[in-house]
DNA sequence: ATGGTGGCACCGCCA
């Protein structure tokens, strides 16, 4: 099985980049987020003939999820236990047995806000959601734009950066809490260096070129998924096509 | 460099 996760910044901005990777690439399955549209405007056409099946929940400008999958998708969730907020930032499916749970993660704006602290507590509800459905034997993948810097790897500038709402001790440790349900970050188990990013800030002048990037973007494995993973990449090659979005492609690899 | 880019919906907000 191959795996992999991508933010588009709009998938009708991105459908193109979407449609060519997925040809490429062919994975089984690929989740997406903030998609930036709501539902009834989803570019369905552009895909319809892309031999892959696919759902998405979003709403009007931001955020918004979608799974696409080569096989059947089944048992759809949408929406976390707990989030009374109607921000589409969860989705899940289960494909031939594994299930796989997209998230786009609250960025949390400023530490000081409000918004920060509905990205912790969604992170608390995450791991509520995870005990009360599964047990750490099964098989299950958790990917997504987590908007959480584990380490100092991770950021191109970890003494200036430390404090923000993507890199400092709490969302760290809200993070590793959902992660203790038994997740293993699977990049990492392949990837030591720093310096390997997912996402590049557009208002950084030449960030991509110059790599002032972080990593934001996850394949989190259950334990038995994470004993059968194969490798862990980064793709880089669609943030150098024109109008790429600020993320780029997570992919991973499963005997499975 | 106290700005810069990008998407969406609307003339600001969010990343």
């Amino acid at each position: 099985m191959k795996a992999a996760t991508f933010n588009a910044n709009s998938i009708r901005s991105r459908a193109g980049i979407v449609l060519d990777w997925l040809e490429a690439n062919q994975p089984d399955v690929l989740c997406i987020q903030e998609t930036k549209v709501q539902d009834d405007h989803f570019p369905v056409k552009a895909f319809e003939d892309c031999g892959y099946n696919f759902v998405y929940k979003g709403q009007k400008a931001y955020n918004g999820v979608a799974t696409f999958a080569r096989g059947q998708i089944e048992d759809v969730k949408i929406g976390l236990d707990g989030d009374e907020s109607e921000q589409a930032r969860f989705l899940k499916v289960n494909l031939g047995g594994v299930s796989i749970v997209n998230t786009y993660v609250p960025q949390g704006r400023a530490p000081d806000s409000e918004q920060f602290l509905y990205k912790l507590e969604w992170f608390g509800q995450l791991r509520e959601w995870f005990d009360k459905n599964f047990s750490p034997g099964e098989d299950v993948l958790w990917m997504g734009d987590l908007n959480v810097a584990m380490d100092a790897r991770d950021v191109h500038d970890p003494e200036k950066l430390w404090g923000s709402v993507c890199y400092c001790q709490e969302v760290q440790d809200a993070l590793k809490d959902v992660m203790g349900w038994g997740f293993t970050d699977v990049f990492r188990q392949f990837n030591e260096e720093d310096g390997l990013y997912t996402f590049w800030d557009y208002r950084v002048p030449n960030g991509f070129k110059r790599n002032i990037g972080w990593r934001l973007d996850y394949i989190m494995a259950s334990k038995s998924m994470a004993g059968r993973c194969t490798g862990c990449w980064v793709d880089k090659e669609p943030r150098a096509l024109k109008k790429p979005s600020d993320h780029t492609f997570l992919v991973a690899e499963f005997d499975i």
